[in-house]
DNA sequence: TCCTTAGTTCAATGATCGTTGAACAAATGA
DNA sequence: TCATTTGTTCAACGATCATTGAACTAAGGA
C-alpha cells in the first residue's frame, strides 16, 4: 500500500487570484471543476475526465489546476485522486468558488452527457 | 456634441463564464477592475490607467475586457468612458463580481500607489 | 488655424497556450 | 511472471498572448 511521493501544491497563501482565474478561464478546466463540484469530498480520477479531452490533455489541464491551487491531486495506486481545494479557496476568496460552480451548473460542454452519477469505483476515502 | 459610433459589446446573454474568467486572468486587467470598482457608476478613462501599462497596452486590455462583456466603453469627445457592466454580470453570474472585487481590494499592483481618489476630471454623467 | 489631448492601428517580437501521438513508468491483477 | 490499467513525459505544432514603438486619427481648445 506504499504511499507515493506527493505532487507539488502551492500553500494556501500562495494561491493568487490571477492564477486561479487563468486556471479557470478554459472550457475544459471549467468542466473539470463542474464535475468535481458534484463529487465534493470524494473526488474523481483523471480517467473520469476523458470524455472531455485526451489523456494527455487531461494530464496537462489537471496540472494547471493543481499548480494554481484549485485542486488537490493525490496518487493512489496507479490513479490520481483529484479534489477541489474548497476550504483553501473559500478562505482566500470567499464566495468565489460557489459563484463559479453555480454558473457552471448549466454549462454544457460538448462531449459530456449528464450521465451516471456513480461516485466512481475508486475506493471510498477512509476518514 | 456629436455622438460617436458605439464600440461593439456582447449582449448580456452572450457573456460567457470562460470569456469573463480569461479576461480577468491577467494582473493588469484585474487592476483595471479594481480601479473601476472604486468608481462605480462614474467610470474612468483609459488615460487614468496609464500607471498600469503603456497607452497601447491599455487599449489592448480594455478591448479584451469590453469584448468579454466585463466593461462598457463609451466614446465621449476624445476620451473613452469605461464602466463596469455590473448589472449584466450580476445577472449572469450572481455573486461573482463581488467576490472578485473583494479579493482584489488588497491586491498590490506595482506601479500603482493608492492615491488621490478624485472621481476623475471627466464631466459627471448627466443622469 | 494650429496645437494639444486621448486614444487607435499596425507590424513585429518573444512567450505561453492547448493539442497531438509516441514512448514511457509504475502499480495492479491474473 | 507477464499483461493491463492509469497516468506521465517529450517534442512538435499552430494559435493566441502581451508588449513595444512609430505612425496615425479625431475632437477640443487657444
Amino acid at each position: 500500500m506504499s504511499t507515493q511521493p506527493p505532487l507539488p501544491h502551492p500553500d494556501t497563501d500562495q494561491i493568487t487570484l490571477p492564477n486561479v482565474l487563468t486556471a479557470l478561464g478554459d472550457t475544459t478546466r471549467l468542466a473539470i471543476i463542474g464535475h468535481l463540484s458534484r463529487c465534493e469530498g470524494i473526488g474523481m480520477t483523471c480517467g473520469q475526465f476523458t470524455d472531455l479531452a485526451s489523456k494527455t490533455s487531461i494530464t496537462y489541464h489537471v496540472s494547471k489546476l493543481r499548480e494554481a491551487g484549485v485542486v488537490n491531486v493525490t496518487p493512489e495506486g496507479t490513479r490520481r485522486r483529484v479534489t477541489l481545494r474548497r476550504e483553501d479557496l473559500d478562505q482566500r476568496f470567499p464566495g468565489f468558488l460557489d459563484s463559479i460552480i453555480a454558473s457552471t451548473a448549466d454549462l454544457h460542454i460538448d462531449g459530456f452527457e449528464e450521465e451516471t452519477n456513480e461516485p466512481a469505483d475508486l475506493p471510498r476515502r477512509d476518514p
